[in-house]
DNA sequence: ATATCTTATAACTTAATTATGACAATATTA
DNA sequence: TAATATTGTCATAATTAAGTTATAAGATAT
């Protein structure tokens, strides 16, 4: 069943909400504030976001950052403003859609199935998979045997460029210059030492990480 | 260098993905209607265009269509409606991808990346085979017989300088020149001795390497 | 055929490369 | 700012490969 993140500081919009959502037969979940947004995300279990731009603690655009950050969850931005500056705004920043304040719940459901549709059929994600391996590009999450795995980003940065070279020899040259940077000149061993800790990660996937003695490595998978 | 073609009527759309393709190293140029689009892809210069479907004077439909006529260039679509008919209109008459709107920039760049790689911008191996002997430069692996056979570094060196100089005489001075280095004087058997273990780790294909008495070594494939 | 030269092989020693754990420096987040 | 997580460095261990030596096997020429 799809479960509707509200957030918004006024209980009022949130009861409105709420009310409609029922009727669509849509279960709910309620913030007060863009970090109670945020945890509630990161707790799972959401399936799109109906969240104001104006909040107390954090507003909606630098929620939205946030959550961008970890998860390409659909979110309707309510805003009260209905200039071009928040809308190129909100979408650069990646939200799904918008709707100006004051809005017919009518329309806000529409738009909610609307978002939901474009997520499951049009809009996919970037994702390979392979075996016990699952990496989802566009919301940059990684899945070993199924349960989510979180890579700090130099992990992310290392696992990406290898997955997207998979089945090439890429000599530790190469992986410093693309995933660190030309201007990198650290210790040798500072490659190994992400290698392993990339491996830690994975678990039973880090076999995928071949050694190639005197060469550098190579992603199979 | 990428040069993307903007084609909007709307200058903040065009804005934010010119921003964008600046993040991602692309150079941009705009247009701002279907018949603009037309002679700049006719200018030549573009390598790849995203255009809008609703668009003064000629529509961005109308644009591909008439594109298509001479151009096999990537397009990708902004769509403003969700519908099935714009989709299917949309592939048929050539788009290589479509992305509705309200859309997050982050991944129409993803979907540029995927639609320049589609084209041709994707890794080939370099592969040598012969008989029961395959060899991917790439991947660093070599087959025999079709199974995957492991090579230290030095095999794998003296293997790819032999395969890329088959049917060539090659003295023992050149090979230990080459693969070894200018600045080797080893032990007069080195060579010897790893020629031994790349034919023992080459098998049925070891007859390959023939031995030429009193000169040296020849690939024969 | 056999003396002589060249190459092949096995066993061994040395060298090189990569993996790892501990820690320090740095950046992030609450 | 304090707490936390991430990144980079270093010393050292583990692993793998390279090089050397002695000897055997094989070719070549006389």
């Amino acid at each position: 069943m799809y479960k509707v993140l509200i957030v918004d500081d006024e209980v009022g919009i949130r009861e409105v909400v709420k009310k409609y959502c029922a009727l669509e037969g849509f279960s709910t979940l309620e913030a007060e504030d863009g970090l109670e947004a945020i945890s509630k995300v990161k707790a799972g279990g959401v399936d799109i976001v109906i969240m104001d731009v104006m909040m107390p603690e954090l507003d909606g655009f630098s929620a939205v950052r946030e959550i961008r950050k970890f998860s390409s969850i659909p979110i309707i931005m309510l805003s009260a403003r209905t200039e071009t500056y928040d809308r190129i705004n909100g979408f650069e920043i990646g939200i799904d859609d918008y709707i100006t304040k004051p809005f017919s719940p009518k329309e806000l459901m529409l738009r909610i199935r609307a978002v939901m549709s474009r997520a499951g059929n049009g809009v996919k994600s970037e994702i390979f998979e392979s075996g016990k391996l699952k990496v989802d590009f566009t919301a940059r999450i990684v899945y070993v045997d199924g349960e989510r795995v979180d890579l700090s980003p130099k992990e992310y940065d290392l696992l990406f460029f290898m997955v997207k070279n998979k089945g090439i020899a890429l000599s530790r040259e190469k992986l410093l210059n693309e995933v660190w940077g030309y201007d990198f000149y650290g210790d040798d061993r500072t490659l190994d030492t992400h290698i392993k800790l990339l491996r830690k990660s994975l678990g039973v996937c880090s076999e995928y990480i071949v050694t190639l003695r005197g060469m550098g490595y190579r992603f199979e998978a």
